[in-house]
DNA sequence: ATGTTC
C-alpha cells in the first residue's frame, strides 16, 4: 500500500520481530544493549524511522541496563525518542541525561472523580466550559493569580503538591493519590537558576500550551470491572483529566542543563552518537546538580497540577451550586528520571530510570502504591488527542521496560504539516457538532493538535496491553476541553 | 514542551 507523503514510515527490515508486539533492534556498532520497540505492525509501520535511530543511539550510552525501550506511541524527540525508557547503573558508569527526561519535566496527567452525572453535566456543559476556560489560564506564557516570592519559590520547589495543599490549594488526602506522595525527595532548589525561577514566578496554576489540556470526560466503557471497582470508576461517571507539567521552569532547567552536559561531555570522555544525547556520569557533580534541579521541577509540576485541581474544584462547585470534592483517582508523571529498585537477571539493583513520554506503570502490591490501590496496580493515565478518547490502564508488573507504559496517542504528523492541513476554527465547530466543547486562546494551536495529526490512541493502548506493559481498564470520551 | 530564535 502506498502511503501519503506526509505520513511517517518505518523501514522494518532493520528489526527482528521477537513477538507479535515486540520488535528488536539488534546490537550493532557501538550499541551496548539491544533496542526494543513495543508496537503492533501497523503502529510500527507508521512510526517515524527516527524512533529506530534514536532508540539505537540511547543503547550506546554508558551503563545502560537490559535494553533501550520504546513504547507503542513513540515518536521523534530531542536526543531520546518521546516514548523512550532507559535505565542506567551508576556502578557501571551509568549516566543521567537531560534529553532523556525532556524539556517539560514531570509533565503528567491527573484524573479527578466529579460525582456529577451526565444529565446534570449536559445541562451545564456550556457554562462549565466557559467557567473552566476563565478559571484556568491556558496558552503560551499564560500567568495566573499566584505570584511567588523567592522564598515561596524555594518552598514550592521542595514541597511539591504538599506545599500547594499547605497554601490552601486542596486537601491532605489528595497526597496519597499522587506519585511520590505529592513531594519528590532530593530536590535541590539551589541547582535551579535565577532565570528558571523568574520564568515560573507567575505561572503556577496554568496549563501552558501544545498538547496540554484540561478535559471533562465521560467513562464510556469498562474493560476490567474488578480493577475499575478498585479505582472507583464506572460507566457513565464524569471525570476530569488535567495534562500539564512544570511550565517555564522545567523548560529553562532542561535548556540550561542540556547545554552544560553537551559542553562537559567531551571533557569527560563520553563519545556521543548524537550531540543531543548530552549526559553526565551519575556520580559526577553535574549529574547530581541536574537531578536536584529536575526533582525541583517535578515538585513544580506536582504543585502546578495541585493548584489547577483547586481551581477546577472551585469552578465545579460554582457551576453546580454545591460543594463538590472532586477526589483524585491518581496523578502520574511521564517525563522523569527516578532512582528505583529493579530486579535484573535475579539481582536487585538501584537504577536511574529515564522515562520520556512514558508513564510509570507499577504492578500489584508495589510498596510505592497506596494501600487501597495495591490490589489493582498503579493507575496509568493515557491522554488521547483533542476530541478523541483517553484511557485508564493499570500497571501489571516491573518486568517489562522497568515497569513502564505508553503515555498518549503520539503524533503521527508534524505540527507544521498539521497546521497546513487543518483550520482551528473549523475543527472547533466540527467537534462542537459532536457535543465536544473546545475552549482555547490559540486556533493555530488547535490546528496543530488536530485529532488526525495523532496516532489512534485505541490501537496504542491495545498494543500496550498485548505487549504486557499495562492492562486496559476504562475508556474516557471528552465533553469539554480547555486547550493551551 | 517553550516569553514558539542565543
Amino acid at each position: 500500500m502506498l502511503s501519503a507523503s506526509w505520513m511517517y514510515e518505518m523501514d522494518l527490515s532493520q528489526l527482528i520481530r521477537r513477538d507479535v508486539y515486540e520488535w528488536e533492534i539488534p546490537m550493532r556498532g557501538a550499541m551496548r544493549v539491544p533496542g526494543i520497540i513495543y508496537a503492533s505492525q501497523d503502529l510500527i509501520r507508521a512510526m517515524d524511522d527516527k524512533v529506530l535511530e534514536q532508540t539505537a543511539n540511547v543503547a550506546m550510552l554508558p551503563g545502560i541496563v537490559s535494553a533501550s525501550y520504546a513504547m507503542p506511541d513513540a515518536h521523534w524527540g530531542y536526543g531520546f525518542p518521546i516514548g523512550g525508557v532507559a535505565a542506567f547503573d551508576a556502578e557501571e558508569g551509568g549516566v543521567v541525561s537531560a534529553g532523556g527526561v525532556g524539556f517539560d519535566i514531570s509533565c503528567g496527567v491527573r484524573c479527578l472523580h466529579t460525582g456529577v452525572d451526565l444529565d446534570e453535566l449536559k445541562q451545564k456543559q456550556v457554562v462549565l466550559a466557559d467557567g473552566l476556560y476563565r478559571g484556568i489560564p491556558a496558552g503560551v506564557g499564560s500567568t495566573g493569580k499566584i505570584s511567588l516570592s523567592d522564598r515561596e519559590m524555594t518552598e514550592m520547589l521542595t514541597g511539591g503538591a504538599a506545599w500547594a495543599i499547605a497554601q490552601g490549594y486542596g486537601r491532605a488526602e489528595d497526597l496519597a493519590r499522587i506519585e511520590e506522595n505529592g513531594r519528590m525527595q532530593g530536590a535541590d532548589p539551589k541547582a535551579v537558576s535565577a532565570h528558571a525561577r523568574r520564568r515560573q514566578r507567575d505561572e503556577m496554576g496554568t496549563l501552558g500550551s501544545g498538547n496540554h489540556y484540561l478535559e471533562v470526560q465521560i467513562v464510556s466503557e469498562i474493560f476490567d470491572k474488578k480493577i475499575a471497582n478498585v479505582f472507583a470508576i464506572a460507566e457513565g461517571d464524569v471525570v476530569v483529566s488535567i495534562h500539564c507539567g512544570s511550565r517555564g521552569l522545567g523548560h529553562q532547567i532542561g535548556t540550561e542543563y542540556l547545554k552544560e552536559m553537551a559542553q562537559s561531555a567531551a571533557g569527560l570522555g563520553i563519545a556521543l552518537p548524537d550531540r543531543e544525547l548530552a549526559c553526565a556520569p551519575i556520580h559526577s557533580p553535574l549529574a547530581q546538580r541536574y537531578l536536584g534541579a529536575m526533582r525541583s521541577a517535578i515538585n513544580c509540576a506536582l504543585a502546578n497540577r495541585q493548584v489547577i485541581t483547586h481551581l477546577t474544584r472551585q469552578v465545579f462547585s460554582e457551576v453546580f451550586g454545591r460543594e463538590l470534592q472532586l477526589p483524585l483517582l491518581y496523578d502520574v508523571s511521564h517525563n522523569t528520571c527516578k532512582v528505583e529498585e529493579h530486579l535484573v537477571g535475579g539481582t536487585k539493583m538501584n537504577l536511574h530510570v529515564h522515562r520520556k513520554g512514558a508513564t510509570r506503570a507499577f504492578g500489584l502490591d508495589h510498596p510505592d502504591l497506596p494501600q487501597e490501590l495495591k490490589a489493582a496496580g498503579q493507575p496509568v493515565l493515557i491522554g488521547g488527542s483533542m476530541g478523541t478518547a483517553s484511557y485508564v490502564l493499570a500497571g501489571t508488573g516491573m518486568e517489562i521496560a522497568f515497569g513502564s507504559a505508553c503515555h498518549g496517542a503520539g503524533r503521527a504528523m508534524s505540527r507544521h504539516a498539521a497546521k497546513k492541513r487543518w483550520q482551528g476554527r473549523k475543527l472547533v465547530d466540527q467537534l462542537a457538532g459532536r457535543g465536544i466543547l473546545i475552549r482555547s486562546p490559540s486556533m493555530r494551536g488547535v490546528a496543530e493538535e488536530a485529532p488526525g495529526a495523532y496516532k489512534d490512541v485505541s490501537s496504542v493502548v491495545d498494543a500496550a496491553q498485548e505487549a504486557g506493559l499495562a492492562r486496559v481498564v476504562a475508556k474516557l470520551l471528552p465533553l469539554v476541553c480547555v486547550k493551551g
